[in-house]
DNA sequence: CGCTGCGTTGAGCTTCTTCAACGATCGTGG
DNA sequence: CCACGATCGTTGAAGAAGCTCAACGCAGCG
């Protein structure tokens, strides 16, 4: 498989012209990461963005007790760290391997030579900044004003719609991965996921979740009932 | 003043030849609104996006108890709601002024077209996407990882370097919506302010906070110490 | 076999919110 | 000009939510 090829896959290239593709192809590089490794810092100069090619990666703040906020995770054919080209200065957060991965890496030098010329491409990233803008400003939202539960019960509902089925919800993370993503730690979601159970929302089957009532999750992520 | 001296002052047309601003001029228009007044909510079409002439503007989410997180606040020369541009859907929340306004209002299709052809004005507006991502991963950051007297205290410094002074401050908000860009409630910082007060850290005048002791405020924006 | 990381459970405590009341300020209308 | 209501900010007391700390089971893996 052709480095153009990969590039065709991802939907920040999508429409764009074969000669562009073949322009940025030569440029890029693949980079091997395995679980657990650290692909940038917050602070380290961006001098380049990533495409997952294969496997995930999280992008996520350390407080100073040591505590993770994961901000995003990442999977297969998604772009990351595309804030780096435009400020010419510094990642505002971590980045490591949640699982082996192969990254594909595009030097900023290169991209910007293509974007400055092609405003396909332009509109392309200018859409998928808008996105993860509104994701981000989603986030926000649910860390402030819902809580722990209604947060769970959205992701829920959310990973439902992702994988299109609305019975039965794989948690592609761990636990506790889980726990950083919602804002919370291990122990929080653990009870919370238990009582929820015990109401007899949802059931758990290991890295599987079977949710057994939609509309009281609806409910619970709009903030209209409690999950006392 | 032309319209299109209105829009060279904004930095998202910074560099932009005359020509193109004055493709733009005739498609704008000003809007007026009063303090309180509604300029869009969550859901609505995006037809256009938005430029503070004068004023002040907040973007906002509404829990289902009625409270308020407020976003982002926009003054004189801020871009907003350029989200709208790129997704063909709606705006992720609401937008309401602070205090009577005036606002350029450009829509969408004019503003697509200049766009498309001209790439300075591209990048000009993914390095303002990009900021505005990384305004919001710290928010993020503090939402879910600093307790509020952290979340003051960095929003306090953050302030000092905007004004570039190090010593005073002048909070150009209600001390509710202040309150809210926290992601708290007008009670508890009112209890904070006054802990901070009653340590020596700050003192406050009506809508000037006086910063005494900025090293313990920085210890206390990055989780070294407790104000307990 | 023991180690390590993950998930779970319990007890206590901190932080924040809720609810209620009150003072101050400001704009408006009598 | 004063009185009134509305909004904002403050303060107190009580309660809820979630965090910390500690312990333990379990699985995977060297």
């Amino acid at each position: 498989m052709k480095v153009s090829d990969y590039l065709a896959t991802v939907s920040l290239f999508r429409g764009l012209p074969e000669k562009q593709l073949d322009e940025l192809a030569p440029a890029v590089s693949i980079r091997r990461v395995r679980k657990g490794e650290r692909i940038f810092s917050e602070g380290d100069k961006g001098t380049g963005f990533y495409v997952v090619l294969e496997g995930q990666v999280k992008i996520f703040k350390v407080g100073m007790d040591g505590k993770e906020q994961i901000i995003h995770v990442f999977d297969n054919g998604q772009v990351f760290a595309e804030v780096a080209l435009f400020e010419n200065s510094v990642f505002p957060a971590h980045a490591q391997a949640m699982k082996d991965s192969r990254l594909l890496f595009v030097p900023k030098a290169t991209f910007s030579e293509v974007i400055k010329t092609d405003p396909a491409l332009a509109m392309n990233m200018m859409a998928t900044l808008c996105l993860r803008l509104r994701q981000l400003v989603n986030m926000i939202e649910s860390l402030s004003l819902k809580e722990v539960p209604g947060r769970l019960a959205a992701y829920l509902i959310h990973l439902g719609h992702e994988q299109e089925s609305r019975s039965s919800v794989r948690l592609d993370i761990s636990k506790t991965a889980l726990a950083s993503i919602l804002g919370t730690i291990p122990e929080t979601l653990s009870r919370v996921l238990k009582k929820m159970a015990d109401r007899g929302l949802i059931r758990m089957d290991g890295p599987d979740i079977i949710i057994l009532d939609l509309e009281t999750l609806e409910e619970l992520a709009t903030g209209d009932i409690k999950l006392v």
